[in-house]
DNA sequence: CGCCAGGCTGGCACTCGGTGCCAACCTGGC
DNA sequence: GCCAGGTTGGCACCGAGTGCCAGCCTGGCG
């Protein structure tokens, strides 16, 4: 059960992430300091950086909680599907965005054009890589230790996911998403 | 033509580099600070950071000028090759790393481990794809704007490089690079 | 009710990567 | 021999992130 603690800890996280990302989303990522944050959220410095490991945490910190929900889904999947549609419906049985759907896309745009959080966003794509490689490899008979196959299609499906993004992001969120990456996993398979 | 000035920075700009290598795989990348590369390499910690933007750079920073290779070798490419085979003769086409073939291995590796070298990786691959969409777009008959089949194929062959890489680094560099990119390209594409 | 343990907070000082600025210097051309 | 322009190193500074510590608040126990 959750104390108190819990509650009040998750109430400060949600309010500083809602507060941090109205500065970035009117001023800009990179020309937010953290001090500014604090300042507007009336925390000290020091705890934010306990509630947030780092600033690109406070708009990709859900993507680590991902990366595990994503290997699940896959491993439920029935076992005849082929890997393509594996990973295409595991990938649309996560939970979606945590933010509010207008907020959603200011916030992928903020992501794909800062630096800095999209390296982040990578590094997160990454662990997800990592996670799901094993999943994909048991399901698909291959031995133990790397494997180049399972690993490039972990690897192309993660890319997919991206390249959706990005276009969606382009084209101003007008297709949906889970039609752009069904159409670039049809696009890499012609 | 060459000044002198131009040599002299051509100079210590690879003497800094090889002393910096030096103590990344000695101790680390992170565990090496700017202060420790600039003592050992007899140059002011400015002068430093007008040889190389960022820590990372050391490392990573001929990769900026390989996006833009990356793209004219596409370009030349015969027009009638289909994309995964002109994408991956491009690729072979480019200059090969700059460092020995000894350390080329460790510094794979040395970038594969490293988190912020892997962030800064992909950050210049995202780079490589600005550069090579267009081009391939071009030579696939699409209109200009953003197209999810160039972004797709683009970001799926790239990821492929990265694939490869990754086990090539795995697998102690013992099976070749290209024959790791051609079968996780074949791994995509059934 | 009082007390103690353990987690949370905020403040301070510090590290490290990176930048703006400036005075001193060196190279090359007139 | 002098001047212009690029170079160097030192200094002060900024922003992100961490270790440490003292004070506080919550919850459990006698």
């Amino acid at each position: 059960m959750p104390t108190l603690w819990d509650k009040t800890r998750a109430l400060v996280h949600s309010q500083v992430t809602d507060v941090a990302l109205d500065l970035f989303l009117a001023q800009g990522f990179e020309e937010t300091t953290i001090d500014q944050v604090v300042a507007s959220a009336g925390i000290s410095r020091r705890s934010f950086f306990r509630y947030f490991g780092t600033k690109e945490d406070i708009v990709l910190g859900d993507a680590d909680t991902l990366g595990p929900l994503f290997a699940e889904a896959l491993a439920a999947r029935p076992s005849d599907e082929d890997p393509w549609t594996a990973l295409e419906r595991a990938a649309s049985a996560l939970p979606s965005s945590r933010f509010p759907e207008d907020r959603a896309f200011a916030i992928a745009k903020l992501v794909f054009t800062t630096p800095s959080l999209r390296a982040r966003h990578a590094q997160k794509h990454a662990a997800w890589q990592r996670a799901l490689v094993p999943v994909l490899q048991r399901r698909m008979g291959t031995a133990d230790g790397p494997d180049i196959r399972a690993t490039a299609i972990v690897a192309a499906a993660l890319a997919c996911l991206d390249a959706a993004r990005e276009v969606w992001v382009a084209t101003g969120g007008t297709t949906p998403f889970p039609a752009l990456y069904h159409e670039a996993v049809a696009a890499i398979r012609d």
